[in-house]
RNA sequence: GCCGCCUUAGCUCAGUCGGUAGAGCGAUUCACUCGUAAUGAAUAGGUCGUCGGUUCGAUUCCGACAGGCGGCUCCA
């Protein structure tokens, strides 16, 4: 019989195999269950792939990354073959594994309702038992065009895999049809028979029994190809996972993030609320709400100090002429309040506040000796983002950027540049904020949004790019990102549960200085253009605000938390004495309120810390007679009998050093 | 903006197959004064998101609008 060598590689050892020829991957891999697929010479192939001479193959097992990601695209499989069982008119569109699950869109008269959810749901789980088997077969483009006639978007995939476009065709489209043969995956019953085909590129599970642990999520309405110009498919979301457990896990951690939500703690904590009469996306910060809100402003007003910025103030509204010196309007008409008119001119509200610091900086004639000029501002921009979008604090119709400009000298950008990031990551650092990536925006090739020449975004580009680097921190790339007038960095911050968000940005900008004849008088006399740095540290006030909130879960540290400490008296004659107490906290500059209602001690605590206020103070007999006070802290452990001079020092020291308790 | 779902007391939510509504928490008042997550009682509070239509009668059915939620597109 003849034979072929195989390397059989896992993640610590290596072993060279003397097989018969024909053997399928499997067979390497019987004893181990868990191995769904197969990494043959760095490809990803189904387990019966058959292996050739000098093969590198290595098992994929299903709790991997690569293995989740098969397991997802099968059960998504699944669910367009459940759906196609229950609605024989659904057309297929992409079905690929995303974070955490999977989807599939579906062309269909009526969308579905969540009892359509349960009942392909019930119908993949009868699929799944059967355990129908994933069956490979390759096919000419001719033969796929014919096999497919009723599918219309499959169709359109090939099509664009013949002309080379598959790749951009579609977030996951890939997964369809990939870049060499076209295959078809057969799903076939336990007679062998041919239950139900998908166009794919696969590698896939054995057979559908081999999905341990699935859920069908939600269904909403995505565009085709992810243009807004085409047609709304309908998707359905799922998850799948190696086994029951992981399930739960997943589903527990989404439970713990919907405890989280800002919007929901915002309200339980009485910080801020988006009233009706406003308007949507136009949040009031309640008092509460309003000290965390001016203790981050006055932090960060105080750290743009330091670091050699003057604070400067401008309004909320101007005439149209400034957003088209600065070239705003062109671009960004669509997302502005329409323009008002007053005595013969159109007014716009304010939707950035460059331009505004541009006239600052135009006010006088500037010299080198100036430069860097840093001017900043909590400004406070209107723009209309659409209806769907807004999104409690992360995405408002008003909001308030930690907005700067540093004009400077060409030849002075870099150092600026890198001194706004290491600014910008200490101030997220100080903020409790402490996993990051970059994320470097550039113009794109095929789009014509972008002002300038190709030399100025080349260097530009540069001069952020190796800003990024000194740093250290992973750079991912964003081409086409970039404003229209410069390439950005953004700070990507990742929050105590993993999910990461936009916050700073750092953008290069030659173009607004020509727009407004900025200049300034250099050394030898003659007028030159400065470069502004734009930069905004939070980002958004509003954003980073429910970032913290959720990063937090609301149980600020003590220098942001709005009530500070809590007195609690066991009864009402230890009143006077923690009064007492609170009057010294204050002098400290300590907020400290006394809950002097006439509930009992019990609940007093029980709404301290429903409220996640970080020191309970609580004062009885013992207490008083020792001049003492009581700690509990939210995580329910105490401490009795602290002096109260030493009470003050510590809760004094928690918050200046801006620690967690 | 597009698709789907939702909107009942301050909050969370019942309920009315069309005959104008209820609970818990919260609030107010009274009693209780208690050592580490809910003392008891009483009271107040709602033109059932808004506007139109159908109907003898609409919170309930239909439509439009507003607001919210989940996505898509977009974005700080």
């Amino acid at each position: 019989m003849p034979e072929i060598q195989v390397t059989v590689v896992a993640a610590d050892s290596k072993a060279e195999r003397t097989v018969a020829t024909g053997t399928k991957a499997w067979e390497l891999f019987a004893d181990s269950p868990e191995v769904i697929a197969a990494r043959v010479d760095e490809v990803l192939r189904d387990l019966s792939h058959e292996l050739a001479d000098g093969s590198v193959v290595e098992g994929v097992a299903i709790d991997s990354a690569d293995g989740r990601d098969i397991l997802r695209h099968s059960t998504a499989h699944v669910l367009a073959q459940a759906v196609q069982d229950l609605f024989p008119d659904a057309r297929l569109g992409i079905g690929p594994p995303v974070e955490n699950g999977f989807y599939y869109d579906f062309d269909v008269e009526t969308p579905f309702v969540p009892e359509d959810l349960a009942r392909i749901e019930t119908r993949m789980r009868k699929i799944v038992k059967e355990g129908q088997k994933f069956s490979r077969r390759a096919v000419s483009d001719a033969e796929a065009l014919d096999e497919l006639a009723d599918e219309p978007y499959k169709i359109e995939l090939i099509g664009l895999k013949g002309s080379g476009h598959a790749e951009g065709a579609a977030e996951g489209a890939s997964v369809e049809v990939g870049a060499g043969e076209l295959t078809i995956y057969d799903n076939l019953d336990r007679r062998g028979e041919r239950a139900w085909k998908d166009l794919c590129r696969g590698p896939h599970l054995p057979t559908t029994k081999r999905i341990p642990a699935f859920k069908l999520m939600r269904s909403a309405a995505a565009y085709w190809r992810g243009d807004e110009k085409n047609k709304q498919l309908q998707r359905i979301y799922g998850t799948a996972w190696e086994s029951k457990e992981a399930l739960e896990e997943h589903l527990h951690r989404i439970e713990e993030a919907e405890r989280r939500d800002h919007r929901k703690l915002g309200r339980d904590l009485d910080l801020f609320s988006f009233p009706d009469e406003l308007g949507s996306g136009l949040a009031v910060f309640h008092p509460k709400g309003g000290v965390i809100k001016r203790v981050m402003e006055d932090y960060v007003r105080q750290r743009h100090i330091d670091e050699g910025f003057q604070y400067v103030g401008t309004p909320h509204i101007t005439k149209e002429g400034l957003f088209h010196t600065s070239g705003h309007l062109p671009y960004f008409e669509d997302t502005m309040f329409p323009p008002m008119e007053m005595e013969g001119a159109r007014y716009f509200l304010k939707a950035m506040n460059c331009p505004m610091h541009n006239l600052i900086y135009r006010s006088r004639g500037r010299s080198y000796r100036e430069l860097p000029l840093r001017l900043f501002e909590f400004g406070t921009v209107y723009r209309f983002e659409k209806s769907g979008v807004v999104h409690g604090l992360t995405r408002v119709r008003g909001l308030t950027q930690d907005d700067s400009h540093s004009y400077c000298m060409p030849e002075q950008a870099a150092d600026e540049v890198k001194h706004l990031l290491g600014f910008v990551l200490g101030l997220l650092r100080d903020f409790g904020l402490d996993d990051f990536y970059l994320e470097l925006s550039t113009k794109d090739e095929s789009k014509d949004k972008f002002m300038g020449s190709d030399e100025q975004w080349e260097s530009a580009t540069r001069i952020l790019e190796e800003a990024a680097a000194e740093t250290g921190l992973e750079l991912v790339p964003d081409p086409g990102g970039a404003a229209f007038y410069g390439p950005k960095i953004s700070v990507q911050a990742r929050d105590a549960i993993g999910r990461t968000w936009q916050m700073s940005t750092i953008q290069y900008d030659f173009n607004q200085p020509a727009g407004f004849d900025l200049e300034y008088q250099s050394a030898d006399g003659s007028r030159q253009q400065p470069v502004m740095i734009h930069s905004a540290k939070f980002g958004s006030l509003e954003r980073f605000y429910g970032v913290l909130v959720e990063h937090y879960a609301g149980a600020f540290p003590p220098w942001l938390a709005p009530v500070q400490v809590q007195g609690i008296p066991i009864a009402e004659r230890h009143n006077d004495y923690l009064y007492d107490v609170a009057k010294r906290l204050q002098a400290a500059g300590i907020r400290v309120e006394v809950d002097d209602s006439d509930d009992r001690m019990q609940k007093k605590i029980r709404n301290a810390q429903l409220q996640k206020v970080p020191f309970m103070l609580i004062a009885g007999d013992d207490d008083m007679a020792s001049g003492a006070v009581s700690f509990r802290y939210r995580d329910g452990h105490q401490e009795n009998g602290v002096p109260v001079e030493e009470a003050i020092a510590r809760v004094a020291e928690a918050i200046a050093t801006r620690a967690q308790v």
